[in-house]
DNA sequence: TCAAAAACTTTTCGCGCGTAAAAATAAATT
DNA sequence: AATTTATTTTTACGCGCGAAAAGTTTTTGA
């Protein structure tokens, strides 16, 4: 690039022999200009390596290319993996995305919908955290700005939300393990942070009694997002008092799991579908650790691809203006069989 | 709050009765006006409820209130852990923090090292990709932008860095384990992403060598972050080829680790220091979920706290000019014993 | 009580860009 | 070649605020 350091777009459009009005008009869409007087301000940019002061540029654009990516807690692996994967499709669309993490506190979860707003978004992609949200926060932001919900789906009419089909994995990963040993009992947390949770219990009991099971469930003390600390806990106590009255445990998700498996392996207590094993375990999410847990966990596994393409998608089209609000789309499990159950 | 919106800060200083300057003073810096003004715009602001624009303040301010937190890998646990503790921090000190992760992509660190620039941050923490890093846009960031590098010291001068004492953490960890049974063989990736596993091989062979002891260096094939498939077929390689000759493994980093145990798993080999197992697997990090491995595993503990609470308090004083860039703090590890070893 | 210091107000300017309307130019069409 | 249509230029204004300088009020301290 040579010298002369370009100072704003007047400069800009001087060295590019253009007008300012039409090298603005080329950064808010390229393909408005000719084809040559694009190829001129592409070639001056090659030079001159300017770029538009961003603060002054969504000052006075009623739009900007901002998107917000809402996730409840970001040290979850489910989380930040999905977060990455919205990241690349909002980058690869020409769009800003920014990262925000509530850290499980609804308050939190607040201030980044507050500062969200002041960002001017062009749309915002949330995973609420559920239970503890504040619903009318909420409700009040999506009314505001163009918001597609994912994940968690929170109990407000009107929203537009992509997700999993949380019954339908109950149901799947029931089956499986009716077929092939003992009915599973259910081991989740008391009060589970999210609503996934409710729909998966509820699932497995349907499931359970359209195969002419009891469901049996087993509720796990502990709040906050620590859920393998939570599952250990939890397991390591509902071995002890003999709550596990099968040899088959479905755990509400991978992490809860995870911590089950802990409590097992201090319990001496081998888990595994073959003959010398005591117990088998399964969880629900797929979650990136579960395949290195000893045993490898079985599991239904969350389409995170589709969820994620569909949400990104869904969110153009509604900024677009072209969206049917308020559309829920859920997707289906897929059983992945490894040697915990 | 009452109704009449306020549109900007010229109305909001004419609702609590002051000039527009003074109310900017106020909100540059609270404290740098009279408590009884203080009073009085925190009275106007509870009525009123207005924020500034944050386009225009940035645009104009010479230094803004962002902070760019930038990790390698935010699907890292290890990461996300991290960078939660340094965003919270920073939000406690008034400051925006915005966080960004490389996702293992020199390219895509370089864009947002160039994205980061435009949006003026008063400061960045940044822990680079390490090897695979573009060593003189990192230098050259540094020369512009207040930074404190943390997690992984890229080789050049100069720079400001606040994070963990490699080579002791593996003193400490192969003194416990030759201390406590065999000496043990050092299991690592072959191309390291990080130069932290360098100083840790390092730091093991002359620990070794202390002890009169012949260390023993195997190197698992694989590019990449997802360290845990890297260390499950290096190690099942590592153990069908024999090449693990003592019954005690000490892993570059616990990702590695855990890796490693699922590779223990599917060979059938039992993991821990009782009578009834065929070797000691030890990691280094203590990352968030050695705990629920099975077994547990022991390893050497980064003091997250430390880092974090030091990273950003030696930032803010770069920040505020009153610190001698180019220092380097390290700090040592603690060693966490569990049933691995 | 009075002068000095501190805090505040007013005035004025400018940042870098978006946007709109009218005028000028270029390209496409007949 | 004349007309229509698409682009670009010109001109002008505004966004919401930061910053500096000069004047005014309030507080401080001896």
């Amino acid at each position: 690039m040579s010298e002369g350091k370009i100072r704003n777009m007047e400069e800009f459009a001087a060295v590019s022999g253009l007008s300012r009005p039409t090298v603005s008009k080329y950064f808010h869409d390229p393909a408005s200009v000719r084809p040559s007087t694009r190829a001129r301000i592409e070639a001056a940019l090659e030079k001159h390596d300017y770029r538009p002061n961003i603060f002054a540029m969504n000052q006075n654009r009623k739009l900007t290319k901002n998107v917000g990516i809402v996730v409840p807690y970001l040290a979850d692996p489910f989380f930040a993996e999905i977060a990455r994967n919205l990241e690349q499709r909002c980058i690869a669309a020409g769009y800003r995305p920014t990262l925000y993490s509530a850290h499980g506190d609804p308050a939190l979860e607040n201030d980044i919908l507050d500062s969200l707003r002041s960002l001017k978004p062009a749309g915002v992609l949330l995973a609420p955290l559920g239970r503890v949200s504040d619903l009318r926060a909420i409700e009040k932001f999506c009314a505001d700005v163009p918001t597609v919900l994912f994940d968690s789906m929170v109990d407000v009419a009107g929203l537009t939300f992509v997700g999993s089909d949380n019954p339908q994995f109950a149901t799947l990963i029931v089956n499986y393990l009716c077929r092939t040993g003992e009915p599973p009992c259910f081991f989740e947390m008391k009060t589970p942070s999210n609503p996934n949770a409710n729909k998966r219990r509820l699932g497995y009991i349907q499931a359970m009694e359209r195969l002419g099971q009891t469901p049996h469930v087993i509720r796990a003390e502990g709040e906050g997002w620590n859920f393998e600390e939570i599952g250990r806990r939890g397991g390591a106590r509902a071995l002890a008092e003999g709550q596990v009255r099968t040899d088959t445990v479905l755990c509400s998700n991978d992490r809860l799991a995870i911590g089950f498996l802990t409590a097992c392996y201090e319990a001496g207590l081998r888990v595994g579908h073959g003959d010398r094993c005591a117990l088998r375990v399964a969880g629900q999410d797929d979650h990136p650790f579960s395949r290195y847990a000893c045993p490898p966990l079985t599991t239904v596994a969350q389409d995170y691809e589709a969820i994620s393409r569909l949400a990104v998608e869904t969110l153009f089209r509604v900024i677009a203006g072209d969206a049917p609000a308020g559309q829920s789309t859920l997707f289906e499990g897929r059983l992945v069989m490894r040697d915990s159950a």
